[in-house]
RNA sequence: CGGGGUGUAGCGCAGCCUGGUAGCGCGCCUGGUUUGGGUCCAGGAUGUCGGAGGUUCGAAUCCUCUCACCCCGACCA
């Protein structure tokens, strides 16, 4: 993609609505726009990390046995009425009437219609487990929305629910979406931990927050000093029940089992959410399958989060400097920035054109800065928006040979002919 | 919803106290210049001063109402 072609546009400033990093590098380097408090638009830029994020995390449910639909963001109140939440959920639903008058609302979550989908179609245990998630925007009118698309009233989020014959079933359905979640993460450069957390209006009596470690998170958080030396790669539910790590909401100072020395506490970002919470809306929707023994049982569930717009804002406040973003490799909207110092040079000009052309032909995502524009405003633009690698030509590289390469994450530079510098980024 | 704050050009801000018909930096347009870390020079365009009402000869400025956005708290992916 060329820049003069591209649209990403970058401030040099900073917009005063913006307190975090996360936020500020949003605004700055084109990738949101708001349009009113808690609601963006996705610029192209943004939009292309938001579909690298929202394709890993689907790689990942797909590899843990879970299939994709695609529910409506619309619903009608008459489900809500019969799982007993359209009284409960409150003003953080967005209730709509449609033409008819008929009630509506702007789904917040999907438990009654997926539960609707499962029991008009699945009616033995032969069909169990199932486990169906979507990656759709829902909106929660929140009280106060901040920190950009952090806290946003639309997001876009991953939901799963599982379907189990049993509690047994139930809970290694929990243990795939856990061990999931673990990778997934570790995808994007991060590191969440799970913690004990309550389950708020989806109901339940199992459930775990994913959090990511950061100053500005939202929550706080109090666990075992022991939960560092956890290996979230052989993460099992039985070891984490036995380790303690609790929300602000959960967490009782009176009751806790951790000896005062031992217990630690940050701030954390609240990414990703799972709950256990059986037959909570199996039976008010009539989730039953026949069971062996030719009896009707109630289908024990589960359902599992990922708030993947939050994602691209947790990303960045685990990854940036004073200069910009520094994307993780697998969620950069390019892999690659050509700049061209130079674009009056006939020289750079012929080099970079070729450069792009090889880039493109070995399937490298690049963004090709040909702007008009001063050498200093091209690197404060591609620092800012953090593509991983920097490939610097410039009208020295003409009679040179060399360009240079610059690794966005670690700083470093190097003087290489052409041909490394492309095997390098290859 | 309670508490605090801000609305003036695309962005960041000054002007408001003490009323006299709107300004600065960046950006944008034109021409030139420069080209390895936001070059420099010259010229130019852009505002219902968030909205409504009021006071006044006269309102960005004073008064009333209203809307939007931001920050702190209770909710959540």
């Amino acid at each position: 993609m060329r820049s003069s072609v591209f649209f990403y546009p970058t401030l040099r400033e900073t917009p005063q609505e913006a307190q975090i990093m996360s936020h500020r590098l949003m605004l700055r380097g084109g990738m949101i726009s708001q349009v009113t408090s808690g609601i963006y638009t996705w610029l192209p830029l943004g939009l292309k990390v938001l579909q690298k994020v929202s394709q890993i995390v689907r790689e990942e449910q797909d590899k843990a046995g879970s299939l994709e639909v695609l529910m409506p963001t619309i619903q009608p109140a008459e489900l809500w009425e019969r799982s007993g939440r359209y009284h409960d959920y409150g003003k953080e639903m967005l209730r709509i009437q449609d033409r008819h008058e008929r009630e509506m609302l702007y789904g917040p979550t999907a438990e009654e219609v997926i539960t609707d989908i499962f029991a008009r179609f699945i009616k033995s245990y032969r069909d169990l487990p199932k486990r169906f998630y979507n990656i759709q925007w829902k909106f929660r009118d929140e009280i106060r929305p901040r920190f950009g698309v952090m806290r946003g009233r639309e997001f876009l989020m991953k939901d799963n629910y599982s379907f189990d014959l049993t509690i047994e079933g139930s809970r290694a359905s929990y243990q795939a979406m856990l061990e999931a979640y673990v990778k997934t993460f570790s995808r994007m450069d991060l590191t969440a931990i799970p913690v004990r957390a309550a389950s708020g209006a989806i109901g339940g009596d199992l459930s775990h927050e994913f959090q990511i470690l950061a100053e500005t998170g939202e929550s706080e958080i109090f666990y075992d000093a022991d939960y560092e030396n956890l290996d979230v790669n052989s993460l099992t539910l039985d070891r984490l029940q036995s380790l303690y790590a609790a929300s602000d909401e959960l967490h009782d100072p009176k009751n806790c089992p951790v000896p005062k020395e031992r217990l630690k506490t940050a701030r954390g970002i609240e990414v990703g959410h799972v709950f256990y919470f059986g037959t909570k809306y199996s039976i008010p929707l009539g989730a039953y399958v026949m069971g062996l023994d030719g009896k009707q049982v109630p289908v024990e569930m589960g359902s599992y989060g990922i708030g993947i717009s939050r994602l691209v804002a947790a990303i960045i406040e685990a990854h940036h400097d004073e200069n910009g973003i520094k994307w993780p490799m697998s969620v950069a909207p390019f892999k690659v920035g050509l700049l061209n110092l130079n674009i009056k040079n006939e020289g750079c000009k012929r080099l970079c054109d070729d450069l792009y052309e090889k880039l493109l032909n070995n399937g490298v995502e690049v963004l090709y800065d040909d702007r008009d524009l001063g050498p200093g405003a091209k690197f404060a633009d591609m620092d800012l928006i953090g593509l991983p690698w920097q490939i610097i030509v410039g009208p020295r590289s003409v009679s040179s040979g060399y360009c240079e390469l610059k690794n966005r994450k670690t700083g470093e530079k190097l003087e290489l002919s052409f041909e490394d510098a492309l095997r390098k980024v290859f």
